[in-house]
DNA sequence: AATAATATAGGACAAACTCTTACACTATTT
DNA sequence: AAATAGTGTAAGAGTTTGTCCTATATTATT
């Protein structure tokens, strides 16, 4: 029996011209994974992704507009079948828990190679699942301990406006740019210092800053 | 007289392999540039320009190793003719200025199209200086002051204030401290805002973090 | 099914902070 | 000597934040 062998049909979403330009350039040199739309940003990803079939999505969390978490669990709720890589320029030792969590297939950084995004690729779109050894090995490790980073024991949410706040950014920036009231970043600030065990903003800031958890 | 078009040899030095296979790919595009060299970190960098000859290097500025403000001065003390043009992720004002007076001939984010790319490197590789519209303007803005450090310019109180600010202590509890009105703390802080031309207590933190000021 | 954690936010204040504006007191410049 | 600029101080008015308590809907976990 003779199988024709089907292309991988991806989608990339980053806000980088030169990087999408990289991506497409890289996918140019397989003969089994195609680049066959590209997005940048996360609310273009979404659109098109409803339009067209892709076989996976190549996406960087960290876009203007909708991104992170929030652009990851839309994309699932969107299309619970869609396999998706997510891309990140972060240490992804921080995120990565975070990410799978919330659905993701597989997880890479910028730092990759070529040969490592293409053997990511062809794992996710498989139904794997791809992480480096050293984040399957946290991964592991993580579900017996729970002598976890603070900053990990944090909820999604929480864990957003930690960021936010790190960056100084004020209670009601937050809650313009989350659509929440001032109350609700208020009392997740609370929680958060509570769980850090720390007591002012300026701590979470070098808390952050320690961890390079800072874009 | 017939004069050779002799194209504009430049190394590209970025740790992210597919960036740079993006900048590659599309100077591969123009005829009067051409990608000679690359490099993944700053002291790969640095060897590899003083072993061959360049028109100009293009420097992510965030890698590991050897990097930033620290690379361009070396990059400027072992070759002061070659043109430096800096990439970054960021639109980041405050950094732009640093760079400039560090010796880089231009300054472009990431998220730059490839024609804008070009035309910097065009402009650089011909002796000028390429900057945003907003960072130009920066620029002349800040000519007539300071060619010293930000916190320099600020007066012993202003100094004294400034790092308990970047400590993360409130203004009551400076105030305390110095036995002075919150008033008057709030004022100091205004003014050490408006000298260093910052918005929030956070970039003082991290100014005072990156400056080794703490402790 | 029961329990715990999460995400949301209101009310009622209290505390903290900012934004002017102001005034006295140096330095510095003309 | 007079004028100007910079520094240190702070009150008044108004805004923003934070606290504490409470509550409800929605997940997760057991």
């Amino acid at each position: 029996m003779v199988k024709t062998k089907e292309k991988i049909k991806i989608i990339i979403a980053d806000d980088h011209p030169l990087f999408r330009r990289g991506l497409k350039n890289a996918f140019a040199d397989t003969p089994d994974i195609e680049v066959v739309d590209e997005a940048e940003n996360g609310d273009e990803l979404l659109k098109k992704v409803s339009s067209a079939k892709y076989n996976i999505a190549l996406v960087d969390v960290a876009m203007p507009g909708k991104h992170g978490l929030d652009l990851l669990k839309q994309l699932r709720e969107d299309h619970p079948k869609l396999p998706i890589l997510v891309l990140t320029v972060y240490p992804e030792e921080h995120y990565a828990v975070r990410f799978f969590k919330a659905g993701a297939s597989g997880f890479i950084t910028k730092e990759s190679s070529t040969d490592q995004i293409y053997a990511a690729v062809r794992k996710v779109a498989s139904g794997g699942k791809h992480a480096s050894p050293l984040i399957t090995e946290k991964l592991a490790f993580d579900f017996g301990k729970t002598d976890r980073p603070l900053h990990e024991g944090l909820s999604d949410r929480e864990h957003q406006v930690f960021l936010m706040l790190a960056e100084g950014e004020s209670p009601t920036e937050i809650g313009k740019k989350l659509s929440l009231s001032v109350k609700t970043i208020s009392t997740h600030r609370s929680r958060i210092l509570e769980k850090m065990q720390m007591k002012k903003n300026s701590e979470l800031i070098h808390y952050a800053i320690s961890h390079r958890l800072l874009q």
